[in-house]
DNA sequence: CCTTTACTAGAATATTTGTTCTAGTATATG
DNA sequence: CATATACTAGAACAAATATTCTAGTAAAGG
């Protein structure tokens, strides 16, 4: 019912992401250029430049989510140093979100001025990994800190290493591998 | 000889990196309400923007290497976990300059706009740093990858854990020299 | 086919933001 | 004290940016 998008939500988030490795500024005039689509499409679309941010933002942790904690529910001995390597092999599958996901602090998506749905969705999709990661400690005995660690904050401050620029090698998984086993060893 | 400034330039630094710690957005008008210091004085202090934003990341930055570099090339056996406790060490005593280090894409601080000399300096001091890594690798018998990875990405992918909002805990050193050395023992 | 609906287009507007400018102030040095 | 020097002050200006508005276009459903 009604006239089709000549351009995808995500071709647009992907541009977004893509200035985003470039100088980093975001303006609604860039968005334009790089999409061809008009300001009032933008508007007509997302309602405001914050919301498309945060739309951006989720697009890219909702892909993310979906490989991590895939692995890290499936079971087994190794669920977690699967999950640790979800980031690497996420970099690899899909860059352009994962520049998203790296690159930023949430300050340069989300602003008092975000719509209020899209701050309780932000919201709702922290609160469900951060849950699952204590569901991931409580039954592996593991420290909650040493899960966090060796889940999220090693796996991504190594790929943090070429991101945005260069590929994420694949050597880079057993160094992750092995910083996941020492954190948890270690709590 | 002639007048002496009212704030000092560590002191508008400090603000500039607070601003970044909250919603992160760094304009003029934020600098000289938080400072109290005139868009005037700014302007014939720094000369621009762009110059102030490069002169507080260069600011953080060689308080951050005068600690990572003396602990670096100390020598003996720990030098380079010592080195590595060196970020969360950091962010324990100078929380405001780390928010600057850990919490910022370059390009939030440098621009074309930059001035030229500024961009000189900056590549000056990442250049020492990297050559320092280089030296420390070839002399310990480490991988290069490995020393980067457990020197700098695996320490900063802890601290930015917990920064800006919270201090870096104790508790974290244990967890950073086990990354460093599951690092250098798997490259 | 006609209507409804969602999307497109870009000029116009209002706001924010960086920069410049002129006048004035305080301090070190001779 | 006199003067040069660096800093302060904030209004005025120019540029960039977000947002609104009106008119028009293409596709789906009755």
């Amino acid at each position: 019912m009604g006239r089709l998008s000549t351009v995808r939500d995500d071709q647009v988030f992907s541009v977004v992401g893509a200035r985003l490795a470039g100088d980093g500024a975001i303006t609604l005039q860039t968005v334009v250029d790089d999409t061809g689509v008009s300001v009032g499409s933008l508007y007509h679309r997302y309602g405001s430049r914050e919301a498309l941010l945060a739309l951006t933002w989720l697009d890219a942790v909702r892909a993310f989510q979906t490989c991590f904690l895939t692995a890290l529910e499936s079971g087994g001995d190794d669920a977690g140093e699967r999950a640790a390597l979800a980031t690497p092999r996420f970099c690899r599958s899909d860059h352009q979100r994962a520049i998203v996901l790296s690159c930023c602090r949430p300050a340069e998506f989300f602003s008092p001025a975000t719509p209020q749905h899209l701050q309780k969705e932000i919201s709702n999709v922290n609160k469900a990994a951060a849950a699952a990661i204590r569901r991931y400690a409580k039954c592996s005995g593991y420290s909650l800190e040493a899960c966090r660690l060796g889940l999220i904050a090693f796996p991504l401050g190594a790929v943090r290493l070429y991101l945005p620029a260069r590929p994420v090698p694949q050597a880079l998984d057993e160094y992750i591998s092995a910083a996941f086993w020492s954190a948890v060893e270690t709590g």
